[in-house]
DNA sequence: AGCACGCCGACT
DNA sequence: GTCGGCGTGCTC
């Protein structure tokens, strides 16, 4: 899209202005005429008429003349104003670049940054007439669909919408309708949209003080002693309450204070109350920690960025409890001070309360808001629309909050920075608020200090200048700051300094981590899921009444394949993954009906062998417990133990997270059993040992990113272990000890580790080198994607364009909810982004229309 | 996304 | 001959 589209200048009232249309398909911008008494500013958010019916959308550029002339159909007015200040300039810039990068329309993305339901127009409404006379006339088919469907819903009073009729009828709707509504047979309503609407409450302002004088002189004041009672309260209250509040507090009524205002000692004020969540729950003051040298420095070098006016990006790595949180609040502080805002993104608010707690504590209730998608539509666009004024304050929200529109933003943090679920994959566009989070540091010329125990290859990448050698000294600060001599803009935007916290607070020990080879305790008889180490450790945690945290990867049914005897995994003979395991189910054409192993990658197939390849054992399988297995055996080894388990089955509602670890907390269980959520933030000083059942879920699993992400999470978990006063122990159950995951784990060698993986990657190609886009197509038809996949995949090689077409290939979990699901994988140099077909560009490449296609530039997994 | 228009086959 | 299916294209 040309700059040229947008222009934020604020013009005086124009005649004309050309939006951006919510309408799939319309990527141009239509001419709308702006009535008398409508003013219209660039961004603005509008209601337009559009054919038949009214759309959202967004004012981006006033008309010149011969851009008016040039049109020459009837030009419609603009409908209404629907919220107005919303877009500055530079943060449509921030959504142009991710709308382009990601090759999303433009509409669609605007809607992920702006608050849900915005631009919503409401809906149309049907139901059956009930004054209609009963005998039905005979009907066309689509009729008879529609209104067999009406008469089951009579009973619902503003009738079914008619995006429900559509949905279950199909294209039959709009003729069975029009037919209905000639006869006279059925009612038609606007529903009024379900759009945030800000929300309003009475206030009482004390206008004039009930003075001595007046106390004095009770005759000439007019005012009973109980008026006075009430101004007084209301002096009390700082001139100022709430109508509500007030009521209670004053033990009056509504009428005592018209009376009042009546007389002009208090005024009614109707204002904006805002709606901002995430303040429920009470927190005690904090007051900054004493440093260690470690955090004096890094410190140090983040107030430096901040004072530079220019983008810079800060990567903090930090070992687990070693006080990466202290680092940002007192970076945060000068923000504050100097009257500009700070943006804190963090992975999953729902299991970090105590990170969002520690910011409330430290700098106050009204300094400090929430952001994230588990706010109610209402807190949402209060929230958003607060941050609008400008007003200096801490945003603490998840991926999404990316978009905060904080318009003196000075600093944005990035915690746990390696965590995926910063990446979006639900709906277009499949966005990383990294990299958002980079562009806006850019655009804004502000640092972006990004944090964690275990960063990601992309970023260690970028700090080490995109070179594959080590990154600085052993538990030194070091720093690839740029050269004085000014580096081209592409440089400066990759520039990353390296900022270590390599020591835990208090100089505790990491907790050492012993891998137990369960190869050995198979030849010691011992087929249990524990080893005798592991159930030792769990025997002797339980003995000195202290907590511990067992850690199963658990994932679904396609696992990996090995040998119970000598640990041999089934690859792929083209690539360098791991086969997965599959049922026999006859999913598509081209699948085999029998039990076989499949690389996802290149799509190679082989049946599942029963021998072992290389030892000819027949103890070759695929694995996988789940927690329920390992508690319950657990329970029957430990009749005494006292159990939580922690995973997305128990966890389901949104304060269970809370709750149970809580319960914990408070010592209600010895041991905590669970999945990748314990990975995340959880910080309980009790927990001193750690077990991982089986770390080999995790190491074999047929993705690139996988040995990156089997190390973040290990290191992740080992941290729980010994961050209060007793020391810490963490076992790792294994067949393959010798993976170097494993042995990087086991050593905490994440240096040597990553510089291994990042050459590996280089010698393919993959990320951070190289990039990758992922196509996904699905149906309910499974014929029909696989002919799509394949139409789109010719379609594609017939570009000739920069980039390497990998598949199509069926996705691993080729069947969910109920779509059966292709992908087809595009390779290339980061120069070729711009060259890759748009999202609509692929969909007009796809005939099948029960196919859906998706583009996820950057995939996070190509599973 | 909706709703036009317009082009073909199965019927009064 | 006409009704009604659905493919194609436009919406300021």
């Amino acid at each position: 899209m040309p700059d040229e589209f947008v222009e934020f200048q604020a013009d005086c009232t124009p005649a004309f202005v050309q939006v951006l249309v919510d309408c799939p398909g319309i990527e141009e911008l239509l001419t709308y005429r702006i009535p008398e008494g409508i003013a219209v500013q660039i961004g603005d958010i509008l209601s337009v008429p559009l054919g038949t019916r009214h759309v959202g959308a967004i004012a981006l550029h006033f008309p010149n003349q011969n851009q008016i002339a040039a049109f020459t159909g009837e030009v419609k007015a603009i409908a209404s104003l629907i919220s107005t200040g919303m877009l500055s300039a530079k943060y449509w810039e921030l959504v142009l670049r991710t709308a382009d990068y990601y090759r999303t329309a433009l509409m669609q993305t605007v809607k992920v940054a702006l608050p849900p339901k915005i631009m919503d127009q409401g809906c149309y409404r049907i139901k059956i007439d009930p004054e209609y006379p009963n005998p039905v006339p005979s009907l066309s088919k689509a009729a008879r669909s529609v209104w067999e469907l009406l008469e089951k819903h009579t009973q619902s009073k503003k009738g079914i919408s008619r995006r429900y009729l559509q949905q279950q009828l199909g294209k039959p709707t709009s003729s069975g309708l029009r037919e209905l509504q000639q006869l006279g047979m059925i009612l038609t309503q606007l529903d009024p949209p379900q759009r945030p609407q800000p929300k309003f409450v009475d206030a009482i302002v004390l206008l004039q003080a009930p003075d001595a004088q007046f106390l004095d002189a009770q005759v000439e004041s007019k005012l009973t002693p109980r008026q006075i009672e009430i101004l007084t309260a209301l002096q009390r209250e700082g001139g100022e309450s709430l109508k509500t509040e007030f009521l209670k507090l004053a033990k009056t009524t509504i009428s005592a204070l018209q009376n009042l205002a009546a007389k002009g000692y208090i005024a009614i004020d109707r204002r904006e109350y805002l709606r901002l969540g995430g303040k429920s729950h009470f927190v005690s003051t904090d007051r900054p920690k004493q440093l260690t040298p470690d955090q004096a420095l890094a410190l140090e070098r983040i107030l430096a960025a901040v004072q530079a006016p220019k983008p810079q990006q800060l990567l903090l790595h930090g070992v687990t409890g070693s006080g990466k949180t202290e680092v940002y609040l007192q970076a945060i502080a000068p923000i504050l001070a100097s009257g500009r805002s700070a943006l804190v993104l963090v992975p999953e608010i729902g299991l970090t309360p105590q990170l969002t707690d520690r910011f409330r504590a430290r700098f106050g209730d009204t300094k400090v808001n929430v952001y994230h998608s588990q706010l109610s539509d209402g807190e949402r666009f209060d929230t958003w629309r607060q941050m609008l004024t400008g007003d200096a304050q801490v945003v603490v929200g998840t991926r999404s909050a990316v978009f905060a529109p904080l318009p003196k933003l000075g600093l944005i943090i990035m915690d746990e920075e390696h965590d995926g679920s910063f990446k979006q994959d639900q709906p277009q566009p499949c966005y990383h608020a990294r990299t958002v989070a980079q562009w806006r540091s850019q655009l804004e010329q502000i640092p972006l200090v990004l944090g964690s125990a275990t960063p990601s290859a992309e970023m260690l990448y970028l700090a080490n200048g995109k070179k594959l050698i080590a990154i600085g000294e052993d538990s030194e600060i070091s720093s690839c700051e740029p050269t004085v001599i000014p580096l081209p803009s592409a440089e400066i935007e990759n520039s990353v300094q390296y900022l270590a916290l390599p020591h835990r607070i208090g100089n505790k020990p990491m907790p050492p981590i012993a891998v137990v080879d369960m190869r050995e305790e198979l030849q010691a008889g011992n087929w249990s899921i524990f080893s005798r180490t592991l159930r030792a450790a769990i025997a002797r945690m339980l003995e000195q009444k202290k907590q511990g945290i067992l850690f199963i990867h658990r994932r679904g049914h396609s696992t990996f394949v090995s040998c119970r005897s000598c640990g041999y995994v089934m690859k792929c003979r083209h690539c360098d993954v791991s086969l997965a395991y599959h049922n026999p189910i006859a999913v598509s054409a081209s699948t085999p009906t029998i039990s076989h192993l499949r690389c996802h990658y290149c799509n190679y197939t082989e049946a599942k062998p029963s021998r072992c390849p290389t030892c000819s054992s027949p103890y070759i399988k695929h694995f996988g417990s789940g927690t329920q297995k390992v508690e319950q055996e657990i329970a029957e080894l430990f009749p005494e133990i006292r159990m939580i388990r922690f995973d997305s089955d128990t966890t389901r509602n949104k304060d269970q997270h809370r709750l149970l670890l809580d319960q914990f907390r408070a010592g209600e269980a010895d041991l905590l059993v669970g999945t990748q959520m314990l990975t995340k933030g959880l910080d309980i000083p009790q927990v001193t040992f750690v077990g991982v059942i089986s770390a080999d879920g995790l190491l074999n699993f047929s993705d690139f990113r996988a040995g990156e992400r089997a190390f973040q999470t290990l290191i992740q978990v080992a941290g729980r272990a010994g961050r209060g006063d007793d020391a810490g122990e963490v076992i790792i159950q294994t067949y393959t000890p010798e993976h170097p995951v494993i042995e990087a784990v086991r050593n905490y060698t994440s240096k040597e580790f990553m510089q291994v993986e990042l050459s590996q990657r280089a010698a393919l190609n993959y990320p951070p080198l190289g990039q990758m886009a992922l196509i996904h197509l699905s149906s309910p038809d499974p014929i029909a994607v696989e002919t799509a996949a394949n139409q789109l995949a010719q379609a594609l090689l017939a570009f000739e364009m920069d980039w390497e077409l990998l598949g199509p290939a069926p996705a691993s979990i080729l069947k969910v909810a109920n779509r059966f699901r292709w992908q087809i994988l595009l390779k290339f140099q980061s120069e070729a982004l711009s060259s890759l077909p748009t999202l609509d560009i692929l969909r007009s490449l796809v005939d099948q229309k029960s196919v859906r296609v998706a583009i996820d530039v950057d995939p996070l997994t190509i599973l």
